[in-house]
DNA sequence: GACCGACGATTGTCCAGGACAAAATGCCAG
DNA sequence: CTGGCATTTTGTCCTGGACAATCGTCGGTC
């Protein structure tokens, strides 16, 4: 183990009994784990920019204070979302800050803030994950699902919900750590609700193969479609996310899939979302269909031949209503 | 990201179609994503051991085969367990092979082998993921369940199957997606598992914080260790995996926790695992416990100073029990 | 023989600064 | 506006050097 945050560390809450939080040093290391920002990029960075510019411990590494580290996690997340470090980096603390907290348009090249919908409904939820209630948002989850039945949960609640705590996640409104509660609470009654619907006959068609690319780390979508497959009778098989493109093609193999559906969220690159389809339909057998949903913007700008592209969750049905005639054709055929 | 793994693997592909496999390229990121191994140390391995020997693509950078990148797991399983790289570069790739496949005894310096356990009885199991019957796995599961209790299911079934698929990965007897299906099935039956446990007391405590460290994916053994918590009458707040440090200690103080417990499956480093304990354990409130398990090895080997480390499932219920009657004592103090 | 401190070898991470492909942006003709 | 081409921006990869932390060994003391 390597001892040096902990001298910083120490040596200061030591000496100072006061500002404990702030003066708190961090190895590149562990901003680098903190932030998601590579060692390079902090480095290459600081060189550019000037920013952040750590400072250095008696061995002459790098050690960021924690509010460079903040910084850091806000610049990190509007790179995301679009704006150029550069442009950034010149704004004033200031500005990046107002960017971040109330930005009014999502990037600066994107389109129009996405839908307002009907987000009233939706505060008891925001006000439950803000205050940390897990108890009670699985509560009041269950309560919905009752209520709304399976479909209309997915469909009215999981979905605008999701898209909300995902806005206030970008907007800095919600902590990494609330955002991962909720997601915690909300896979727990996902699950509860899929596992409450009745098993299909078995052989039932069409067997769809669930999973995320590689770098896709957001599964509540691919639990969502996973219950409205089964809504609709189909058989699922899940891999969770982040299967590698060539054991999807193995998987749907082995388990003589129909539909392969994957799941995204808009943190891959666009070019890496039509290489990856496009790879990925050319491996698969032509009898198997591809199919792409999510809110991740290239989908409806881009498609890709071969690729079914399921904008809407309501698509989902009709389009497996549209599977099975075609496959009753082609088996009269 | 960078499109050189895959344009490397398409022009192969395209060009040959027999060896597919074998003449499949990795960029050095693929590998480090893939072995664990840091870019730095994968190319001081090169220069200082001449192993791996990777070639360069068009533009100078490097390519690792997929045999290297095989052998390259086996070093870095082997290293973790207490060999060291320059003795391991020294033997022969039949000797490594050897010391990989049967190593009797773990590290070189380490104490016996650790159980054979009865493995006849997840012979079962192990059949039904190899033929990709998810449905039956997902039966044979919940039949288990129910026969066993929630307790010996985790300790006496999921706890010994879980090691033997990752053993059976590590050794190349199941692919990728054959794990991914399995990891999604289990943790279908655990979280309905959970779910039947009674909800305790309102306020009941300890309350315990389950998560763990970014660049740990796996999630499994945080489900086993939240139903054994729950079991013994705890509150749970998860956040699912891979939290950043900073914002552990954030949801810490947003529920009140009592007990931050973390899981470690050996995917990540030594050196960060002990330094992201110790840097954890200098941030949180010293009247919260900080717990560690899982199965990497660096945690009986080194133990770091308030960082409570339960090796064995079945200590779960013991520590709670400690922790219980030790805040007795302070509240009676 | 068992324990222990000192010393040399090993090992992972960090550093600087250069290079370049991929992606984003800007520009211009249709 | 739409689609192609030049220009910036940006993240990753490169080389080769350095060094603290750790491991293994050896000689000495109880």
């Amino acid at each position: 183990m390597n001892l040096r945050d902990l001298t910083g560390q120490q040596v200061l809450d030591a000496g100072d009994s006061r500002g404990t939080e702030a003066e708190r040093l961090l190895s590149i290391a562990a901003v680098e784990r903190e932030t998601g920002l590579s060692k390079d990029t902090l480095r290459v960075w600081e060189r550019r920019y000037g920013f952040p510019a750590p400072s250095r411990d008696s061995f002459g590494e790098r050690v960021y204070p924690v509010p460079q580290v903040e910084r850091l996690r806000m610049l990190k997340r509007l790179a995301d979302a679009g704006w150029r470090p550069g442009r950034l980096m010149k704004m004033s603390p200031q500005e990046v800050k107002a960017l971040f907290d109330g930005g009014p348009q999502g990037a600066p090249s994107d389109g129009g803030a996405p839908a307002p919908s009907q987000a009233e409904s939706l505060d008891p939820f925001m006000d439950l994950i803000r205050r940390h209630d897990s108890a009670g948002l699985h509560r009041e989850l269950g309560r919905m699902l009752s209520r709304l039945g399976t479909f209309r949960f997915v469909t009215d609640l999981v979905a605008p919900l999701n898209a909300a705590v995902g806005e206030a996640w970008m907007r800095g409104r919600l902590e990494i750590f609330e955002e991962h509660a909720y997601t915690e609470e909300v896979q727990v009654v996902m699950r509860q609700a899929i596992s409450q619907i009745p098993v299909p006959q078995s052989a039932a068609r069409p067997t769809v193969l669930l999973s995320t690319f590689p770098g896709e780390p957001h599964g509540l979508g691919l639990l969502m479609v996973e219950a409205l497959f089964r809504l609709e009778g189909c058989a699922c098989v899940s891999l969770g996310v982040q299967t590698p493109l060539l054991d999807i093609v193995r998987a749907c193999q082995a388990h003589q899939a129909d539909i392969v559906a994957l799941g995204f969220s808009g943190i891959l690159g666009a070019q890496q979302v039509l290489e990856g389809l496009t790879d990925l339909r050319a491996r698969l057998s032509s009898g198997v269909e591809l199919w792409a949903g999510g809110s991740a913007a290239v989908l409806a700008r881009r498609p890709v031949p071969g690729v079914q592209v399921v904008q809407e969750l309501h698509g989902i049905a009709l389009e497996v209503r549209r599977w099975r005639e075609a496959g009753e054709s082609d088996r009269l055929a």
